[in-house]
DNA sequence: AAGAGACCCTGGATGC
DNA sequence: TGCATCCAGGGTCTCT
């Protein structure tokens, strides 16, 4: 499941595969996703990040958003390609010099859409890479809101980028029960999530993002992070801090991994 | 208005 | 072995 640090790694893998390119056509095989005329070739000058999407900016100042949600991957393949065909293939995107990009997704839950104007980029929460994440920032947000922190932490109108894996990653290093209400949450607490948002999601990054399933870079290759994650997918396995058993609950309708005794609710609860 | 829950979708895991 | 059922989960929509 891609989230931040997936789709940075994947965004810089493809800025620089694809910046310059000029695209000559767009096969869509999946009947929902619906794009405007577009007037080919169109030629590529980034690949960008926002959120959790990728952006490829146009020099006409056209962008396409590539939304990978649960199961997308973007794959590059830079020989001419024999076939368009796939299976659970979403898109082609064919390059002048016969390369292509596909968007392959098993779930179908990815999108694409190709804006004509930049103010159309979806209104997204702070992105935690960005100079305006800090812990005063966080209290703001936290302080106005009842929801309990790990659904808080998902919602990316509120902070943008962070998925399942990385919200349960962080609240475990920073030792936050998942099910607390994020107005009760004291300074100590949101400048120790903040610092290990920023933590985990650097790390992350590092090792080019976590391939749990589906994830995988352009050019097929895995991310790292898997193998150093500390909670998410441990039920039932020692906590690396404390050797208690890894709880899962449902919180907010998600899989939430946790320590019982390190991200102990202050009211016993859980 | 905010928050909770259903829904989308398919493959893999589980149960009988 | 084979069929049915359940589950995963990001974001959007609907309902409260």
């Amino acid at each position: 499941m891609p989230e931040l640090p997936e789709v940075e790694t994947i965004a810089r893998d493809l800025s620089k595969i694809l910046a310059g390119r000029e695209i000559t056509g767009i096969f869509v095989f999946d009947r929902k996703i619906k794009l405007p005329r577009i007037k080919f070739p169109v030629k590529i000058g980034a690949v960008s990040r926002h959120g959790k999407y990728v952006v490829l900016s146009a020099s006409n100042g056209e962008k396409c958003l590539l939304h990978l949600r649960m199961t997308g991957e973007l794959l590059f393949e830079g020989k001419r390609i024999e076939n368009r065909q796939r299976k659970h293939q979403k898109a082609v995107f064919v390059f002048k010099d016969g390369s292509a990009l596909r968007f392959v997704d098993v779930r179908r839950f990815g999108t694409i859409e190709w804006l004509k104007r930049e103010t159309e980029l979806p209104r997204l929460g702070v992105d935690p890479f960005s100079g305006s994440f800090s812990p005063e920032k966080l209290a703001k947000l936290f302080k106005k809101s009842s929801r309990t922190i790990k659904s808080f932490l998902l919602d990316q109108q509120k902070i943008s980028g962070l998925g399942n894996i990385y919200a349960d990653e962080s609240l475990w290093l920073s030792g936050i029960n998942p099910t607390k209400r994020s107005s009760s949450l004291k300074n100590r607490e949101i400048e120790a999530l903040a610092l290990a948002i920023g933590k985990v999601l650097r790390e992350a990054l590092k090792k080019r993002g976590s391939t749990l399933r589906d994830y995988r870079r352009p050019d097929g290759s895995s991310g790292g992070y898997q193998r150093v994650k500390k909670v998410y997918g441990r039920e039932d396995e020692p906590c690396l801090r404390c050797g208690v058993k890894i709880k899962r609950i449902k919180v907010g309708g998600r899989s939430s991994y946790y320590c019982p005794s390190c991200q102990r609710n202050p009211r016993g609860k859980s």
